[in-house]
DNA sequence: TAGTGGTCTAGACCACGTG
DNA sequence: ACGTGGTCTAGACCACTAT
């Protein structure tokens, strides 16, 4: 790998960021003090910025300046109820805000659709058979974080609670217990990728941020799905927290 | 969000990919055929080319041309023998090859050394005391998919086939077994971001592709730590498959 | 109003894969 | 040898932020 001008700069800078030399928050200095510094042109240096944010390691505010990353990561425990008696704490890896901080709830949209394929399949239903689509967006101080899209059968979940955007107390899974279809299995398919433009509009993400992707199916104890959730989360936010015994 | 050039050719060609128009493995019109077509300079058709490659839809090969990317996703499951038989196929949303293509394992490294603080911390052990350090490389029809770094207690391990780069039959976790010391019990964090530039070159990935990251601990049926395994996955490669009740 | 990043044009050289 | 993407320079205009 060849090392271009850019990535000198870019390596010099990544240097004084990982040292905290340039603490999370800084400024990074302007491509104008680069093209003095380092003798290269404009678009050079914006190249070395760029390198930067690429890694999700600086943020650019267009007027203002490129900043310094920072990192408020959210643990999101899939099996929280286990993991309160089996684990002991203090095992936890990466740094992350231990305290539930409350996910504000954002654009909510609730209709009635024919299910897509892969819901369909996912739900043991016939091809286009209604659902009910739940959509909303999670935001923690102010920034989203998280779009989530929740698809149940129409059959279920048509007149109920659920097709409102608010489901009352306890939730979507509280009104499926009430129906006897409580949720108590779950499958999760887990991918990351680049989001596309409308995604990374959406959540507000800073070029270069990944996204996760979570596709969670709900079983009630008869195994059968009742509840389809796709979530897309900011990847700079999160940690996911799995648990299981093999 | 302003319509520049660069993304009106963008959306020309990401429209054509998804239509299945270019189909995976496509030469994309390289960047004289978009100067021309488009009436723009050589960066600008650059920049939109750069754009699908930031999405993960396509990839550059320099001296050839920019191609539609082939996915070809490797399912990996958490919990795989609960699954067998607790779960019916057919649930899955993302095509993934079902078949166990075998991992070729490759530039295996084993040393002793100090742990670095997470793993100290994460194993339960003092400070700086020494582990056996296990690293290697997992190729999939020679594209290099995923690297593993293992961390085992040095009191342990040392002296035996863990310490030396083929573990024998069963691996690492038979011989824990043998030791009185069977890992039963499982924690995983995952994290999604973008490599550096050593990862990216070690896992050959085009750029624009996450990676996931996985730290894994595995706990004896005492509740005692035994191993530490952190993975990188080119995450354009994989989907992961977690099952739990809640 | 001055400074910032974002993007464009125009022209150049390089390393590399392919025929 | 030719075409490809990768990167650089030099200069320009824009929209936005900060003061």
């Amino acid at each position: 790998m060849p090392e271009t001008p850019a990535r000198q700069i870019a390596d010099d800078l990544r240097a004084r960021i990982q040292s905290g030399d340039l603490a999370p928050g800084t400024r990074l200095p302007g491509e104008p003090a680069l093209v003095q510094r380092y003798g290269v042109a404009k678009q050079t240096a914006a190249n070395a910025l760029k390198l930067l944010i690429s890694e999700g390691l600086a943020s650019a505010r267009p007027g203002s300046g490129t900043y310094v990353r920072e990192f408020r990561l959210i643990r999101r425990s899939a099996t929280r109820r286990l993991s309160r008696t089996l684990w002991a704490s203090g095992n936890s890896v990466w740094a992350a805000d231990v305290e539930d901080r409350p996910l504000e709830v954002d654009r909510v949209h609730v209709r009635e659709a024919p299910s897509p394929s892969w819901v369909a399949e996912a739900l043991s239903l016939p091809e286009k058979e209604p659902v009910i689509v739940r959509s909303r967006r999670y935001v923690v101080d102010g920034e989203p974080v998280q779009l989530a899209t929740s698809y149940l059968p129409g059959s279920l979940a048509r007149g109920t609670r659920m097709a409102e955007p608010d489901t009352g107390p306890g939730g979507t899974y509280a009104r499926l217990a009430e129906l006897g279809a409580e949720p108590v299995d779950f499958v999760e398919e887990v991918r990351a990728r680049m989001p596309d433009r409308d995604e990374a509009e959406t959540l507000s993400l800073a070029p270069g941020t990944p996204v996760i992707e979570i596709l969670r199916v709900a079983f009630t104890v008869e195994d059968k799905p009742v509840e389809v959730n796709r979530m897309l989360l900011d990847a700079g936010s999160y940690v996911l927290d799995y648990r299981f015994s093999g």
